[in-house]
DNA sequence: CACCTTGTTCACGAGTCGATCACCGCCTGA
DNA sequence: TCAGGCGGTGATCGACTCGTGAACAAGGTG
């Protein structure tokens, strides 16, 4: 049965809808507002949720092509994404970096984000896996 | 849902309301007065309420052929559409611009203008205030 | 025919996107 | 503690996308 309207091609990752025929992302009842390489990067990384991507990969996914040596679009990219992501839903965190491997996409569920006494926010350097 | 004494040929989209047989739309207690094609593609966007439709797909619902490379029409009616939706309803924004997607139809909820601290409201990234 | 409305196309300016660079901070190992 | 590798992100710039006023054509009306 099919809801009118084939767009039944919407991935789902914790808050985050993404309606790959549009190009849609809502995330808790706003809309994120993407380019379409942000969009595109963001498809291939909630394709594999929680699994670690290489930059290679993610690369020749979305561009298309090889990624050249010294080449940091994906980064850039990662950086805008997250940007506009916590814009959207300040304090969850959903790309994280695995230096020297890649990105992974993996949505929280939502922490004690106002805990204003364990003030140090700095770095995940305790989130490992 | 059908309010009994209410055709189903009315659409609503917060403050507007679109009698399809008539070709009518009123907004807040004014009428908008559009030409053919400005009407058919108010409706075209209204039936996709939140939706992004691609210009292709515009441009197949209300002319009824291929959107030729190049053809700036949809554009051009987006722009009439919103110059007169801005008329009747000075402030709203109902038409939104998806560069390198399309457009979305979407009445703002409501004006709470500033509340940064709302959370997850209708504030996400791209969405202006 | 003169006039008005509508639809189409053109053209120009403004704004956005994407690729790249540059600089900075963090982490690690010696 | 210092140096080097790695990653985050602001800045820049060319190319492209959009917004929109205006010109033009077609059709309707008196």
């Amino acid at each position: 049965m099919a809801i009118p309207g084939d767009r039944d091609d919407v991935l789902r990752a914790g808050e985050l809808e993404i309606r790959l025929g549009e190009g849609l992302v809502r995330a808790g009842g706003g809309v994120v507002t993407l380019s379409v390489r942000e969009f595109q990067l963001l498809v291939a990384l909630v394709r594999r949720v929680g699994g670690i991507l290489r930059r290679e990969e993610l690369y020749r996914t979305v561009w298309g092509t090889e990624l050249r040596p010294g080449d940091r679009s994906v980064d850039v990219y990662v950086s805008k994404l997250r940007s506009k992501l916590d814009a959207a839903m300040p304090g969850q965190r959903f790309i994280h970096t695995h230096p020297g491997f890649g990105y992974r996409f993996q949505p929280q569920p939502s922490r004690n984000l106002d805990n204003p006494a364990a003030g140090r926010m700095q770095t995940a350097s305790g989130e490992r896996l």
